[in-house]
DNA sequence: TTAAAACATGTAAGTATTGACATGTTTTAA
DNA sequence: TTAAAACATGTCAATACTTACATGTTTTAA
């Protein structure tokens, strides 16, 4: 997608970090919109350092340990702006190995079906807790010319998005059941 | 993630297909929860044949065009059974690169900010208006042992997430005008 | 003091996926 | 009849991403 690049060069754009402190805000921070492993980070340092898009300056951490501190150059904040104002088509609707599953429901049993459901349901309003917390380091929504401003439209959409998740999750667990009572009373 | 080949085994459990038919119903019935190219789907579909999961038989169309049909065997409903009851956590939130950009939104004008927003609302919103024309060719809720009971459930979430995700971006420029308009007042 | 956790940076192999290349047949509608 | 659209099957190169391998330092808390 290429859009690790501009995440990396977003990051250091607020703040000159290292790059396992990129990978640390992909873990949190970023965790709603995108993310990345170290081992895919490094390389891709490594490349941006490259193509002139960003560089780095070697510190000394304790006695010997060799810290790399990258910051964005010139050229890498045009790339960044460039590609910070571009209207993008929609994405298709993301895979989702659930959705598949649900999609063949119909060559298991009524009740395993449920399981599934039941198991999502779960794991959705679990996320959705967390999430909630999460939001509550603001205290109000943040000025629109600060960074946390987009944090927080994005952790809303994230908030969001779970509650509508468990709503479309709760409606086919009662379709399901209102199907299965049909068929236990079709059997008396 | 290894769920292309359940797709297909799903298909084929439902009936005889050759490739060209499976790529099309990545393109029609699983758009909703999972797509693969054609280029992606003839190597599978070798691939699943030298396992033994699935088999071909081929057919001449017309004159000369040879079709491959291919069917599941024993061996593969197995293995697409196994997988259909199989509890599985859930996935971490999509990576979005439209979400990425409004993180990031704090580095653009908000008038630029707003202009990305009402562009993602009205292709949403198109979507959403697509999706509710898909459902119209359910006219009642399907039996819930028919195939077409999972198409029902997945094709209603994909219209309870766009509702959602329109909901979201109307709110973000709801917010996003509010603070220019406090900004627009305070020079005054 | 010492062990565990966190900090710090990389590489390598393998899988998943996309977009382009490549080729040909059959059907449909102008 | 003829051109376009749909049918049909593949390969290849490049990118994206994950998991595991590999190594070492510094800080923190028991």
């Amino acid at each position: 997608m290429g859009a690790l690049k501009y995440a990396i060069l977003g990051l250091l754009y607020q703040k000159n970090m290292t790059g396992y402190e990129l990978t640390k805000e992909f873990e949190t921070t970023l965790l709603q919109s995108w993310r990345a492993k170290h081992s895919q980070v490094y390389p891709e340092l490594k490349s941006l350092t490259e193509k002139g898009l960003i560089q780095y300056e070697v510190k000394i951490a304790g006695n010997v340990l060799e810290k790399k501190e990258y910051s964005i150059t010139e050229e890498g904040k045009n790339e960044f702006l460039q590609w910070a104002v571009k209207l993008n088509p929609i994405k298709p609707i993301p895979k989702d190995e659930f959705r598949l599953q649900l999609f063949f429901s119909s060559c298991i049993k009524p009740e395993e079906r449920l399981l599934l459901l039941e198991n999502q349901f779960t794991n959705h309003h679990n996320r959705l807790l967390e999430l909630r917390k999460a939001i509550k380091k603001f205290s109000s929504i943040p000025p629109d010319d600060e960074t946390e401003f987009g944090d927080y439209l994005v952790l809303l959409g994230a908030i969001m998005n779970e509650e509508n998740t468990c709503k479309w999750l709760k409606k086919c667990i009662t379709m399901c059941q209102e199907k299965m009572g049909i068929e236990v009373a079709a059997e008396n």
